[in-house]
DNA sequence: CGACCTGTTGATTCTGCTCAATCAACGTGG
DNA sequence: CCACGTTGATTGAGCAGAATCAACAGGTCG
């Protein structure tokens, strides 16, 4: 269920905003063909496992989550994007991932201009994802279930440069299969932090942090 | 305790062996400055976390692990290498990562004979990388123990070449802190897997898989 | 030989999962 | 407007799988 809808942003964020945020992107913009955003609703398929690859995407608002199935259905989200990150490497010509807007998102497709030097300008961006990867194998491998919550919930503060407080664009099912939990599991953390007052829960898709250093301390 | 001796190989396995395995290698190999090969003996460290990073590491012979640590102690690793890898991938100019020989390792350290394309050579390795790492994820996070050692096995078994008979260098703890289990979970399983028929454990550093599908069946 | 290290096995504990009930928010149709 | 169904979140009770604690065996090296 593939829908595809042009959608024209009156102020693009890759140039300005988002090529502040990570200065290896205007590298890379500077070497792709413009393009138009494309907006993906709430739990529109971006690509999917088996699909060809052949370019890369940038998101330009909303979030995406990156994730595989085994066969017998269980899901593991590898990655949460946001608005100025880049998503869509693969090491052959085929997507070995489902991309999935998950609150509406809008999507720029990026193709290189020329074929010449386009991977001095990806490497950076493929190496920071990674890192990203490794440093969240660690998570998955050897924390236990309040310090993945703990280092989620830091991870999302960095990333959207808030003071406290957090967005959660996702759901608790995709939390809990990004940070390898239930649902449940992640319900009654939230609750546990909730009581220790080390957060507080306005709303079902807000945090706020009311206590970074015990978050901290809980994730090392 | 970094060890260094240098230690000439007679014949040297990238240009031949290892570059008919990993076609991506030759590519890089082409733009490298020819260099000794330095032996590490077992344990010794390769380089450690906050070093500076500057180039690469191709495994000639033997088995290197790569590895994290949290504050309190626990370790994860986040990857095996065998000879023909390379390893040592960064995103910055410092190591977030420790690299060790298992088992006393031959390495090759790659600079650039000039600093123009590198990136073509190394990109495909780094989402090479990233692939694996992705698939680590869902093991970490969606499997259980058994599958987790199914998954290990079937995966050395595929990069050693081997019809069966899989050698294993590291010990069980290493195996433990590459799948999030304990040492004790890892020995137990494998007494299982051995009880069941699937695999035989000739010695304590060699597996033969009797039963390929059953493994495959396991970890899916 | 004894000390040490690695691996195996057993007994017990506990974290997080499964199953299940309940509640709140939202949309639809009468 | 309200009755109804649906979906997501929360909470509780009981259970299972892996961790922890502990004992012991085999091999290696001084």
């Amino acid at each position: 269920m593939l829908i595809h809808t042009n959608f024209r942003l009156a102020t693009p964020v890759a140039p300005n905003g988002a090529g502040a945020k990570h200065p290896e992107l205007s590298a890379l913009l500077a070497q792709t063909r413009p393009a138009a955003v494309t907006y993906y609703p709430e739990n529109a398929i971006i690509y999917a496992q088996g699909e060809a690859a052949s370019h890369l995407y940038l998101v330009e608002f909303g979030a995406v989550r990156i994730y595989r199935l085994t066969s017998d259905g269980r899901r593991q989200i590898s990655a949460f994007h946001f608005a100025g990150e880049v998503f869509g490497f693969e090491a052959d010509s085929e997507h070995h991932f489902y991309a999935e807007s998950i609150d509406g998102a809008g999507i720029r497709i990026l193709r290189p201009a020329s074929g010449d030097g386009i991977a001095d300008s990806v490497l950076p961006l493929a190496l920071r994802g990674l890192t990203r990867a490794q440093q969240h194998l660690l998570v998955l491998g050897r924390q236990n279930a309040s310090e993945k919550m703990a280092a989620f919930l830091l991870d999302l503060a960095d990333r959207q440069e808030a003071d406290g407080l957090v967005d959660l664009p996702m759901q608790r099912a995709d939390i809990a299969d990004y940070l390898g939990l239930t649902f449940e599991t992640v319900s009654r953390i939230l609750r546990k932090l909730k009581d220790a007052r080390i957060i507080k829960v306005p709303s079902v898709k807000q945090i706020e942090i009311l206590n970074f250093t015990a978050l901290e301390d809980l994730c090392e």
